[in-house]
DNA sequence: GAAATCTTCGAAAGCCATTTCGTGCAAGCT
DNA sequence: AGCTTGCACGAAATGGCTTTCGAAGATTTC
């Protein structure tokens, strides 16, 4: 047979009881490290079932314990860049313990996660971690799950569950302030799609810290694609119009690798005359940019690693709170924003 | 309560047959939509399921029917871009069935992918995908699992085993192919490093093709990392080195970049004066870049959902085969190459 | 030496859904 | 009326494991 054996199918603890000679229950219990066997006992029973490569059967274990050691990952966008660093999180989180995971991809499709969410209780997992593919709030799957939800990346609309989701305020806050404090005044914001959360929440964290240090946008923000392409267009009329600029906070790092471009092209040099920073800290694009680039981080794995902490919490019976929490990023230097020593 | 009620734990089949004034049995059959079962009957049970919003458990299922609906996903690095796809082709494959993907990351660590093997089969998996980060051969997980395994991406070095795996040797071919089709006759290579099977596997077909057309590479292929800064100064010494040279065929798309802007800031105008080529056709680096890359693309996502339908073969009882397959790879044809019509 | 106390083990119930097989009943037939 | 036939339903076994509780044997105590 190709692909292999399969001829007799798993080794099943009567079949331990009966090669170590004892009975059922007592093979359970000298697995099991229980009390009540003797020491010989227990050492024939664990022979056996090493000979047998006897591995217990966790569908019959979960049937009688209830619970099933495994934890849902209901994803609505796996492609994207933000669910795999928060998914290893979350497998990290887990893997450590007796905990697997189901993953499942709706496709961004509300049916498809209808579906999968039904899969998943009758897969009677003990938790799930829903994690949405943008910021902005999306549609709660209700409070009629029988297991502790927890909404990671994109926060649930419904105030009663619990989500946990990266600071952009806070994190547009901490770019402008970074310009500033590099001496800066005249600083641009090339941003997405205004349609999303995310676009709209660090604008208004850049513009409480231009307030603050009394300073303005030079020009409005610019809106358009996540894309290197619209860096390099929106950087080009950004110089023409605004000749004195010097700082540009984008809002991902994409575009700031378009910004990076056309400043190379146009002349400008950066950081000296043009000081850039990008939004994500993706690291493949981050680190090849010449000069690499200063970003902000949404510490995306350590949100994941919240999350399933979390449903650990909650299914251990801890009360795990509601609401959205924002959880803190960070800022990364590198040489966009300050010359090389 | 926060995340949830929790209250009542999900209801079972006896709960729904007592709603209904039935047995279990009936209930059984009337939700199964087996014959023996009055249409009133059916109607009284199929509300009282609705009313409790029963979910059939899927352990106390599997346990009977010695199939569980799961398929384990063995994965050796979550982060590596090749990951993705092949886990989506996989997901999609089985998501449109009735079967869950269990996903496991052991982290490139061989105790950890040993300890998630055995939480698999203590899972008791219906059939196993194993998926490497190189195209290297990998250690075969062993002839002893009793359920099938198909290895992806990375084949085992066991030929008993079924691999499916990227052919790199045909890529190499096609890319060399493409720039002979364009005209050109100088053609270098700068890859990335050495020990990479991957690499010397396109390196083989590159010189295959060109052998076929008699001509030879320029230079000799050029090592080192697999990233834009590597691309940037290889092309930086082949260009000094071999002013003549007018294509590079690059081993990832992101060396491409690098060579790319190297080419740009010499002043060598792409496509008309060096054609460059990438490999993995990585969207987001080879439709942003100036002009748009022109690259092979290994076909990912088909092969996970190859991988997971032959899975499902095997678990069928169709005999899948063994060995290494080597999937068709495509040429992805951008302006780098062909000047924009 | 008899009674009390451990120690060690096994029988059996239970988890939940499926399925086989048998029972009760009404309808159909001669 | 007496028989077969068919229908609708339920009792019970099944699968793999844990756990409770009782029983047998070994040991200790007075």
């Amino acid at each position: 047979m190709a692909v292999n054996e399969m001829g007799s199918r798993a080794a099943t603890l009567s079949d331990v009881a009966r090669l170590a000679g004892v009975s059922i229950a007592t093979a359970s219990k000298a697995l099991n490290d229980r009390d009540d066997v003797a020491v010989a006992t227990r050492q024939r029973v664990l022979r056996a079932a090493e000979e047998l490569s006897f591995t217990p059967n966790a569908m019959a274990k979960g049937l009688l314990a209830g619970r099933t050691g495994t934890v849902g990952l209901l994803t609505s966008d796996l492609e994207g860049r933000f669910m795999i660093p928060i998914l290893m999180g979350a497998e990290d989180a887990f893997g450590a313990g007796q905990v697997n995971v189901f993953l499942c991809d709706a496709r961004g499709d509300a049916i498809r996660e209808q579906h999968h969410l039904k899969a998943l209780l009758s897969r009677r997992v003990d938790g799930i971690i829903v994690v949405g593919r943008q910021t902005d709030p999306r549609p709660s799957l209700g409070q009629e799950i029988p297991v502790p939800v927890v909404y990671a990346y994109a926060p649930s609309d419904d105030p009663r569950d619990l989500s946990l989701t990266p600071d952009n305020y806070v994190g547009g806050r901490m770019a402008i302030e970074h310009l500033i404090a590099c001496g800066r005044t005249r600083i641009a914001h090339i941003t997405g799609d205004p349609a999303y959360a995310a676009a709209q929440d660090r604008i208004a964290g850049a513009r409480a810290a231009l307030d603050a240090a009394g300073l303005e946008l030079v020009g409005d923000p610019m809106f358009s694609e996540w894309t290197e392409h619209w860096g390099r267009d929106a950087a080009a009329m950004l110089l023409q119009r605004h000749p004195d600029v010097d700082a540009v906070f984008c809002g991902s790092d994409q575009i700031a690798r378009g910004v990076l471009d056309t400043a190379r092209d146009l002349g400008r040099s950066v950081p000296d005359d043009l000081a850039v920073i990008g939004y994500d800290n993706w690291e493949v694009l981050a680190t090849n940019s010449r000069p690499q680039l200063t970003s902000i981080d949404a510490n995306l794995q350590q949100l994941g690693r919240q999350a399933a902490q979390r449903v650990f919490d909650a299914i251990d019976g801890v009360d795990i709170g509601q609401g959205t929490h924002h959880l803190p990023v960070r800022l990364v230097i590198r040489g966009s924003t300050i010359p090389r020593r």
